[in-house]
RNA sequence: GCCGGGGUGGUGGAACUGGCAGACACGCGGGACUUAAAAUCCCGUUCUAGCAAUAGAGUGGGGGUUCAAGUCCCCCCCUCGGCACCA
C-alpha cells in the first residue's frame, strides 16, 4: 500500500465496514454507560438529492458523535425521512408518476449519498413519515388528540392558495403570500379541522425556563407566541343603553384617550346603524364596503395613510369619564382584542397618526424621565416608553407599570370589564386539501356526525391513485375516490363518508424523533422504557426556517403526549442550536436557476469523503454562513495527503518520543477533544495543521503514533482507518477509546513569557515552573534588552500573572 | 419600530475565565527542484517609515474602568437574521 493518499481505494471498504458490522449502533437501555441522543433535523427526500448544506451538518454532527461514542458514551445518531408534502406531489403531477414511486426513488439515492459520506447514521432505526406503519402513530395522535378535544372542526375563513389549491397554516404564509410559491393567499370559508394549540401557550412559553436554546431561539418562540395582558373595558353609548367593550394594553394611559376605533368587519356596527345620525351612516356603509374589497396585503401595508370614518356616536370612557367619538377604521383588525380599541395619540406613534388625519385632541398623560411634560405635537415625539402618570385621577405619580395594574385592579373593582391574557398564536389550521399527506381517521356519518376510527383500524392508508390533481373547488382529490370515501359508520354501521383533507407535511415531523427511540415496536408509539431512557434529546442541531414553527409544533404535541402519559417529560429537546448555511460562489444561497449549485457527489468524487467533510468544517464556524470557495478546498486537500503521508513515514521511523514531542501530541489530543466537543471544528482542523507544521520532521513513538491515528478519526474517519490498517492493527480505529490526556506531560518545566515595559511588549524571558515573583524580578532585571527600557526610570510597580506575563510601571 | 446576532489584514477566520492581536488556510511575492511545465518543498506577507536593526499606528467610531481591553461599562454608526398598523 502506498502512501500516496487515494481515497477512492479504501473508502467505500470502511464504510462497508461500519455498517455492515453496525458496530456504531446505539445500545438500548445500557446502563453503565453515559447515554447521549444526537439529533439532526430529519431530511426532505426529494430529486436533486443530497445539498451541500446537509453534507456540511451532517458531517459535523458525525465527527461529534464518533467522538463520543470514542469517549465511551451510548451515542443515538439515528435518521429518516419527511417525505410527505407539496415539493414531491406538485413534482409528481408534473412528471405524471406516482408519489410513492417517486418518493422511494429520492429515498435510496439520499440514502446512497448519506451513505457514500461515510456518516454513521443507525441505519436500523430508519424512519419514513409516509410508510403506513409509521404515519399508523401520526394518526393515533390526532385520535388522541380529537378525544381531548384538541382537535376540532370549524368553518373559521383560511388562508388559501389559488396555485397549490390547499389551504395553509398562519405560519406559512410570509408577506400575506404562500411561502411554498410565493403566490398571494386568498381568504376562503372551508370546514378545516384545527388543533387547539392555544390552550398549551402558556406552558409553551414558561417551559422555556427548563431547556438550553440559544436565547434568539427562546426569544423567537415566545414573540411568536406573543402573550399580552389586556385590559377590555365597558364603554357606555351616548344616548343609548347600548355598552361596547374596548380593549387597551396600555390602561396607564387612559385618561389620554382621545377616541375609540372599531374593526369594519365588527357586527356591532350593524346593531348601531341605527343610532348612528343620518349624514355618517352612509359615509360608514361606503367605508366597510370599501375595506371589504382590500387585500390582505393592502390592509398590512404599514406606509400607506391612515384611513376611516367617523360613526357619529360617541361614548363615555368609565375610567377618565371623558367623551370619545367612535370611528370605523381597518388598521384595527377583528382578532385584535375585542376588535374595537382604545385610541390615545400622546402615547402611540398610530393613533397619532389617526388622530392627526380626522384632527382629534392629543393628551398628554405620561412624562418622560427627566420629567417632561411637554406637548406632543410630532410623531417623533411621540412617547411610548416608561415613565410617571400625570392628569389621570387615581393613577397620579405611578409608574406606567404600576398604573397598569392599579387600573387592573379599578377596572375589576368596580366591575367595568376584564383583564385578559391573549395571544398573538393563533390555532393550527391543520387541514390541507392535498393528496400527499397522512390521511386524517375519521369519518362523517349523517346520524352520528363526526365519528373518529377506532385506534385498532389504523392505519388508514392512502389509497394509491391514477389520478390526484386537486380539483380547486376546496376538496382534495381523495373526495373523488368513492370507493374509498364511502364507508361505514364505526359507530352505527351505516353508510357513511371519510375525510377527505389530509395532514399538513408538519404532522409527521412533531414526533418523529420519539420514534426512532424505539422504531420497530408495533403495540405502542414508544415504550415508556425507552422513552424514559433515551429521551430528552441532548442536542438538536438544524436550521434557523425550523425554528419557530417545527419546534412549536412539536413542542406541543410533546406537551400533549405528556399530558396522556405517553412520555415522561413535558419538553423533547435539552439544547436546540442553529447552523449556518452554506452560500454559492457568488454569496447567494445556491439555487437550481443561478447555477451555482455545487454537488456533494462530485466533490466526493473528485476529493474523496474525507477531504469533502474535513473542508466544509474548515470553512468557518458552526452557526455562520459560509462561502463556497472552490480554490480552498485546495488547502485542505493539500494538508490531508501530507497528514497521510507523515503519518506512515513516521511510523517507518518511530523510536521514542521525545518529551517536546510528548507535549505536542497531548496539548493536540486537548485541543482535538475540546473543539470538537464544542462544535468548533474549523478550530480543530487549524490545530492539526499547526501540529503538522511544528513536528513534521520529529521523531515518534508507536504509541504517539497510534494516538494521532486515533484522533484524526472523528474528522478523517476513512483516512484513519486506513492508516489503523497500514500500520498493522486488526481492529477499527473508530472503535478505539479516545486518548486520555496525560496533565503532567501538559506542564512544561520552563516556559517563555512576555515582558512588558508600561504595556508594551519589550522582550522574553525564561522562567522555571512555579518561581516565585522575586525569582521572575531576578530573571527579569538580569536581561539587557528589557533594561535598556528601564534606565534612567524608577520602577512603580511589577506585575507578574504566574505563568502568563509581566509588565513593569515606570 | 421591537427582538436577536455580528463588525478583527487583500480574503475566510483564530485569540481560554481581561494577559504577546492576526493562529490556521486562501491569495499574493520570492526561491529550490525541472530542459520546461505541473506537482512538491522552502522563505516572506497587518499597515506606515526604513537597506536593516527598529520605531510608530492598529480589532467600526467616540468616551470610560484597569498595570493591562478585540474581550468589561456608557454613547453612536454600520450590517445580517426574525417579527411587526400587535394597539
Amino acid at each position: 500500500m502506498g502512501k500516496k493518499y487515494n481515497p477512492k481505494d479504501f473508502e467505500s471498504k470502511w464504510q462497508e465496514q461500519w455498517f455492515s458490522k453496525m458496530e456504531y449502533s446505539a445500545q438500548d437501555l445500557l446502563s453503565d454507560k453515559e447515554k447521549y441522543y444526537q439529533l439532526v433535523e430529519l431530511p426532505y427526500p426529494s430529486g436533486p438529492g443530497m445539498h451541500i448544506g446537509h453534507t456540511r451538518n451532517y458531517s459535523m454532527a458525525d465527527a461529534v458523535v464518533r467522538l463520543r461514542r470514542m469517549m465511551g458514551q451510548n451515542v443515538l445518531f439515528p435518521i429518516g425521512w419527511d417525505a410527505f408534502g407539496l415539493p414531491t406531489e406538485n413534482y409528481a403531477l408534473k412528471v405524471k408518476r406516482p408519489p410513492q414511486e417517486i418518493t422511494t426513488e429520492s429515498i435510496d439515492n439520499f440514502r446512497r449519498q448519506l451513505k457514500r459520506l461515510g456518516l454513521t447514521f443507525d441505519w436500523d432505526r430508519e424512519i419514513n413519515t409516509t410508510d403506513p406503519e409509521y404515519y399508523k402513530w401520526t394518526q393515533w395522535i390526532f385520535l388522541k388528540l380529537y378525544e381531548k378535544d384538541l382537535a376540532y372542526m370549524t368553518d373559521m375563513p383560511i388562508n388559501w392558495c389559488p396555485k397549490c389549491k390547499t389551504g395553509c397554516a398562519n405560519e406559512e404564509v410570509v408577506d400575506g403570500k404562500h411561502e411554498r410559491c410565493n403566490t398571494p393567499v386568498e381568504q376562503k370559508k372551508l370546514k378545516q379541522w384545527v388543533l387547539r394549540i392555544t390552550e398549551y401557550a402558556d406552558r409553551l412559553i414558561d417551559d422555556l425556563d427548563s431547556v438550553e436554546y440559544l436565547d434568539s431561539v427562546k426569544a423567537l418562540q415566545k414573540n411568536w407566541i406573543g402573550r399580552k395582558t389586556w385590559y377590555d373595558i365597558d364603554y357606555k353609548i351616548e344616548g343609548a343603553e347600548e355598552v361596547v367593550r374596548v380593549s387597551t394594553t396600555r390602561p396607564d394611559t387612559q385618561f389620554g384617550a382621545t377616541f375609540v376605533v372599531v374593526a369594519p368587519e365588527h357586527e356591532i356596527l350593524q346593531r348601531l346603524k341605527e343610532q348612528m345620525p343620518e349624514e355618517n351612516r352612509g359615509s360608514v356603509e361606503e367605508y366597510i364596503e370599501e375595506s371589504k374589497n382590500k387585500s390582505e396585503i393592502e390592509r398590512l401595508d404599514e406606509s400607506r395613510e391612515k384611513t376611516g370614518a367617523f360613526t357619529g356616536l360617541y361614548c363615555i370612557n368609565s375610567i377618565s369619564r371623558k367623551r370619545l367619538p367612535i370611528y370605523v377604521a381597518d388598521l384595527v383588525l377583528t382578532t385584535v382584542g375585542t376588535g374595537m380599541v382604545v385610541g390615545v395619540p400622546a402615547h402611540d406613534k398610530r393613533d397619532f397618526e389617526f388622530a392627526q388625519k380626522f384632527n382629534l385632541p392629543v393628551i398628554r398623560v405620561i412624562e418622560d424621565l427627566n420629567g417632561d411634560r411637554s406637548e406632543i405635537e410630532s410623531v417623533e415625539k411621540v412617547y411610548t416608553d416608561e415613565g410617571v402618570v400625570f392628569n389621570s385621577d387615581f393613577m397620579d405619580g405611578l409608574s406606567t407599570t404600576d398604573a397598569q395594574k392599579e387600573a387592573g385592579r379599578y377596572i375589576e373593582e368596580k366591575e367595568i370589564g376584564e383583564v385578559k391574557v391573549r395571544y398573538h398564536l393563533r390555532d393550527w389550521n391543520f387541514s390541507r386539501q392535498r393528496y400527499w399527506g397522512e390521511p386524517i381517521p375519521i369519518v362523517h356519518c349523517e346520524k352520528c356526525g363526526i365519528v373518529p376510527l377506532k385506534e385498532e383500524d389504523l392505519p388508514l392508508e392512502l389509497p394509491v391513485l391514477a389520478e390526484y390533481e386537486p380539483s380547486g373547488d376546496g376538496q382534495s382529490p381523495l373526495a373523488n375516490i368513492t370507493d374509498w370515501v364511502n364507508t361505514t359508520c364505526p359507530k352505527c354501521g351505516e353508510p357513511a363518508k371519510r375525510e377527505t383533507n389530509t395532514m399538513p407535511n408538519w404532522a409527521g415531523s412533531s414526533w418523529y424523533f420519539l420514534r426512532y427511540c424505539d422504531p420497530h415496536n408495533d403495540s405502542e408509539l414508544i415504550s415508556k422504557a425507552l422513552d424514559r431512557y433515551w429521551m430528552r434529546i441532548d442536542h438538536y442541531e438544524g436550521g434557523s426556517e425550523h425554528i419557530t414553527l417545527h419546534l412549536l409544533y412539536s413542542r406541543f404535541w410533546h406537551k400533549f403526549l405528556y399530558d396522556i402519559g405517553v412520555v415522561g417529560d413535558p419538553e423533547p429537546y435539552q439544547k436546540r442550536t442553529i447552523h449556518g448555511v452554506v452560500l454559492g460562489e457568488d454569496g447567494v444561497k445556491m439555487s437550481k436557476s443561478r447555477g451555482n449549485v455545487i454537488s456533494p457527489d462530485t466533490l466526493i468524487e473528485e476529493y474523496g469523503a474525507d477531504v469533502t467533510r474535513a473542508y466544509l468544517m474548515f470553512m468557518g464556524p458552526y452557526d455562520g454562513n459560509v462561502v463556497w470557495n472552490t480554490r480552498t478546498i485546495e488547502g485542505v486537500n493539500k494538508f490531508v495527503k501530507r497528514w497521510f503521508a507523515f503519518i506512515q513515514d513516521a511510523w517507518e521511523s518511530s523510536e521514542q518520543s521525545s518529551e517536546e514531542v510528548g507535549v505536542g501530541v497531548n496539548r493536540l489530543v486537548k485541543k482535538i477533544e475540546e473543539s470538537v466537543i464544542n462544535w468548533r471544528f474549523n478550530t480543530s482542523i487549524a490545530a492539526f495543521m499547526e501540529f503538522y507544521n511544528n513536528y513534521n520532521s520529529k521523531t515518534f513513538s508507536k504509541a504517539d503514533l497510534e494516538t494521532l491515528i486515533t484522533i484524526s478519526s472523528p474528522i478523517m474517519p476513512h483516512l484513519a482507518e486506513q492508516l489503523w490498517d497500514i500500520t498493522g492493527h486488526n481492529s477499527l480505529v473508530n472503535n478505539q477509546a479516545w486518548p486520555k490526556v496525560d496533565k503532567e506531560m501538559l506542564v512544561e518545566d520552563t516556559l517563555e513569557i512576555p515582558v512588558q515595559v508600561n504595556g508594551k511588549v519589550r522582550g522574553r524571558v525564561t522562567i522555571g515552573r512555579g518561581m516565585s515573583e522575586d525569582e521572575v524580578r531576578e530573571i527579569v532585571e538580569k536581561n539587557e534588552k528589557i533594561t535598556t527600557f528601564l534606565e534612567g526610570a524608577t520602577i512603580k510597580k511589577f506585575i507578574y500573572v504566574d505563568g502568563r506575563i509581566v509588565n513593569i510601571i515606570v
